[in-house]
DNA sequence: GTGGGCACAGCTCGGTATGG
DNA sequence: CCATACCGAGCTGTGCCCAC
């Protein structure tokens, strides 16, 4: 290992002024660490470990995030990257394109105060939240299952039955919902209206009036509707997290999502669900608001290279973990009731 | 070792809508 | 008329897996 150290061009450029300075450094870190008082293993690495790495010239890391009061054992107390483009893109490693360093900059301190949703950089995955990815069908492989309204009346004697459900001898239709369809907050942005006219980009987004927005019982109408037999959600389940796939950098907005009711969901709107027994609607809605932050979608846009935001993407993306939002508070309320709040006045209005 | 099948990332393309 | 924003499908290269 010495020989090896030895060997390093970095090292032989170091002078011995440089390494005096080193040792003194350490020297210090050593003397302030109170070995007589069988100091724990935080305390150790607080006191200790972190500033000798300090020392040593790493200077981007992420420190161990304890997600349960049992703390955890299948990670590493902490990651040393070897650059600030590394750590902010934890998963993949990749750098991501900045337009400026001082993009570079802002995504680095915002992942300095939040972590990956999905986080796989140790090789093992540690979820900030119990969520899983989906997406139900598939637009060009499941279209045999697809009717449009007219299909529906003609082909299966079908009839509506309000809220945007069809009824037939061979059982329930539900709309297939699209990214064109949801907004931020808005599971009713807008209704799919078609020109047959044009054979290439049929589909166009229909606006939704101001007076239809007022309406509770407005729903947007879809393209298509798909059996109810054939939409897997976990049961129980009657609204779930969706997002838009397709988005790009310069959009308003990169990451829209919104909840959306049980319905057949199309692949450009891939679903967030939760993959434990605990269904918290009030987490949901957290994770939601997490998703509308503008800090979120500002490192949306650092990593969104084409029209697709796949999960690779997604997952890590910068939030804040349960505890915070309940540990921060703004006066008399926790951050969590604040936020949950005003994504659900949002949601719903 | 090779070739087919498959998934996926990255990119281009063609279209509509809106505003200056 | 032009620039910009928005929308989603399709193409291509790459890498992995697996059967032969």
């Amino acid at each position: 290992m010495t020989e090896t150290i030895q060997g390093v061009s970095e090292w032989n450029a170091l002078g011995d002024a440089d390494l005096d300075q080193l040792a003194v450094s350490l020297r210090s870190i050593f003397d302030r660490f109170p070995i007589s008082q069988t100091p724990n293993e935080s305390q150790t690495e607080d006191d200790l470990i972190w500033p000798i790495l300090e020392a040593l010239g790493w200077s981007e890391s992420l420190r161990q995030q304890n997600l349960s009061p049992r703390g955890r054992e299948d990670v590493p107390d902490g990651l040393l990257f070897d650059s600030a483009e590394t750590k902010a893109n934890p998963n993949t490693g990749t750098a991501p394109i900045f337009r400026s360093k001082r993009d570079a900059d802002l995504t680095t301190v915002i992942y300095g105060n939040a972590v990956p949703l999905v986080d796989r950089s140790n090789c093992t995955e540690v979820k900030a939240w119990p969520v899983k990815y989906a997406t139900m069908f598939h637009m060009t492989n499941d279209s045999g299952l697809f009717r449009t309204r007219k299909e529906l009346e003609e082909q299966e004697s079908a009839y509506p039955l309000g809220g945007n459900t069809f009824g037939s001898a061979s059982g329930n239709w539900l709309p297939l919902y699209v990214g064109r369809m949801v907004h931020q907050f808005d599971h009713r942005a807008a209704s799919v209206e078609v020109n047959e006219a044009n054979l290439h980009n049929a589909a166009l987004s229909g606006a939704v009036s101001e007076e239809q927005k007022a309406d509770p019982d407005f729903v947007p109408t879809p393209q298509y509707r798909v059996p109810e037999s054939e939409v897997d959600l976990p049961s129980g389940i009657e609204w779930t997290i969706a997002f838009r796939d397709i988005a790009r950098a310069t959009d308003a907005r990169t990451m829209i999502a919104a909840v959306i009711p049980k319905a057949g969901v199309g692949n450009t709107a891939p679903l967030i669900l939760w993959n434990d027994e605990d269904q918290r609607a009030d987490h949901k809605a957290l994770l939601l608001g997490n998703l509308g932050a503008i800090s979120l979608d500002y490192v949306t846009r650092q990593k969104a290279q084409s029209t697709h935001l796949n999960w690779y993407i997604v997952e890590q993306l910068p939030v804040i973990l349960p505890d915070k939002f309940e540990s921060v508070r703004f006066g008399a309320k926790s951050a969590a009731e604040v936020v949950r709040q005003a994504v659900v006045a949002r949601q719903s209005g």
